[in-house]
DNA sequence: CTTTTCGATCATGGAACCTGATCGCTGGCT
DNA sequence: AGCCAGCGATCAGGTTCCATGATCGAAAAG
């Protein structure tokens, strides 16, 4: 019942093992701390004491230490522990800064340009008391960095994502579609090109784009390895340069401008796994009334969006 | 990255918020932590002072104090901590008590008459220096508070537990059958009897069987209610009653001793959902070989179990 | 053998914390 | 209305605990 002198432990303790563990010596922890090497050492040594083993081993000298298995064990405690205490502080900071107010979205490209204005001018209408603030970033695991830290709300993401502290759902399918210039042979096909016809063509692909690798280690695997002539980050870029002839490129539909006309869209039925696009957000922070209604509008709007483009 | 003056707070001014929380005052809360109430209140003070908000609403004089809502946000991350911090301190214990030695699990009577001695016979063999340590408890709340305490590594359990912070395995289905005495008109039937059929028998039941109370649930409301004329919590006691011709009971096939001549059993033929039991542990404690090995050996012996079961 | 690196140890000054007493406030009791 | 009881806030004081800075011991490198 009573924790014994568990409770008398200090956060500061715990953190010092992490940051030993971290740094791989006492010293640099303690500088990484701003503390002395001196207190460290002590800070370690009453820990030792209230668990009653020990945590670290010294080999004495120069070199390095290591974490014994019950440092290794109780690491994972202290890391979910101070990853916890982040959470609380960031819901703390939302708290105190707008109270039922902002709401802070991560987004990237293909997202913002197609699902986000319908979905801001619903949630709009639908709670115009909360203002949404949104994120755009290129690298998705900056995004998730920053939903980890408490800097977002929540943020669109491809979905999986493995990262522990997240918890996510699924809001559409995005297919991937081959985008060839008009008039390329591929286009008069009847069926869907093969995976090797497309990686025959020469390739204008992403920089980035987590799902891209995907798309591109399968085209790989197909025999001959694709020939990527050319990359951007920008989906216009790449519409543009695959409508000047410069190459084809395999793409997310919603990255595509269906209407450009110097290009055409081709299916590929299901060849390569469509991109699970999603939202994702903090498991361990509290979600406000604002955060709960956006992941609805969301829902509802993509679940529209998917029903229209199968109509269409 | 510097959690500020976050880490320059002491557990104990959680653990006091918590306790506040659960005793609704600043003076029981001081007197469950044997601390002085003006502590209490300085633990508070600086804990708000820390955070930045007002977490507890004083409304001054006699009357009960309440959290706010960043009270109430901060306190259920205090409690993750808290419970994580359990967890850390009972795998710090088990690791210091027996090096790779005694799993502790969890059982209840209906699991141990079958399960335990082919899976305890089987593990033996396979882990000769694993020592097993069983606790046998009526009450399966009971072993879910153990488990959560830290007291037991491991529990069999009827699933689904809903409480948080454990994981659960499934191993096997136990069907419920109908036992009656032998030469009772329902063993002549050809087909199975239905609900309402054995709502009319006088009913021999299990005092405190979680799973049993879904049982007369359905009875009940199948329109009749159930006459249970006996109960007991010992399962041989329940067919011996049932032999004796006091009633019939409704129990789950590894309670029942098919060999006993002055009883019958009858299937139900799925028209009641058959008991799943598996094996429930803590999510946050650390798993070590000998609980992962007693995993998969109970997994393999319960799917043989099955087999057999279905093949006989 | 010397040097270097790193953690352990020790005494000291200072900060934080708990205690005990007191005060202010509010609601209920008479 | 007035008194009292219950509860939290506040304050001064003493003690404990903790970080510091210097020093020591051990082990590898040169």
């Amino acid at each position: 019942m009573e924790p014994d002198r568990w409770l008398g432990l200090d956060l500061r303790h715990l953190i010092a093992l992490k940051a030993i563990a971290d740094e791989g010596s006492f010293g640099r922890a303690a500088g990484r701390l701003g503390y002395t090497q001196s207190a460290i050492s002590q800070q370690i040594a009453t820990l030792e004491r209230v668990v009653g083993l020990r945590l670290i081993d010294r080999p004495g000298g120069p070199r390095p230490i290591s974490l014994t298995e019950a440092g290794r064990i109780l690491l994972r405690h202290v890391e979910a522990i101070e990853a916890r205490l982040f959470a609380a502080k960031a819901d703390m900071e939302a708290l105190e800064a707008g109270d039922a107010g902002r709401l802070r979205v991560g987004t990237f490209q293909s997202v913002g340009a197609r699902v986000l204005p319908t979905l801001l001018r619903r949630f709009g209408q639908e709670h115009p008391r909360v203002e949404v603030v949104l994120q755009e970033h290129a690298e998705e695991d900056e995004l998730l960095e920053l939903v980890e830290r408490g800097a977002l709300d929540l943020t669109f993401m491809t979905l999986p994502v493995e990262r522990r502290p997240l918890e996510e759902l699924e809001l559409l399918r995005d297919p991937y579609v081959l985008v060839v210039p008009a008039g390329s042979p591929l286009a008069a096909l009847k069926r869907p090109p093969t995976m090797k016809e497309i990686a025959l063509q020469p390739l204008v692909g992403f920089n980035k784009c987590r799902a891209m690798d995907g798309v591109e280690t399968q085209l790989a695997s197909s025999g001959r390895a694709p020939n990527v002539v050319f990359r951007s980050d920008n989906n216009g870029t790449v519409q543009g340069l695959v409508g000047a002839g410069v190459g084809v490129s395999v793409a997310p539909l919603l990255t595509v401008d269906e209407d450009d006309e110097s290009t055409v869209v081709i299916d590929l039925a299901g060849r390569v796994p469509a991109r699970v696009i999603g939202l994702v957000w903090h498991r361990d922070r509290h979600r406000s009334p604002a955060t709960e209604a956006f992941i609805a509008t969301a829902t509802t709007v993509c679940r529209e969006l998917a029903s229209t483009r199968v109509a269409a």
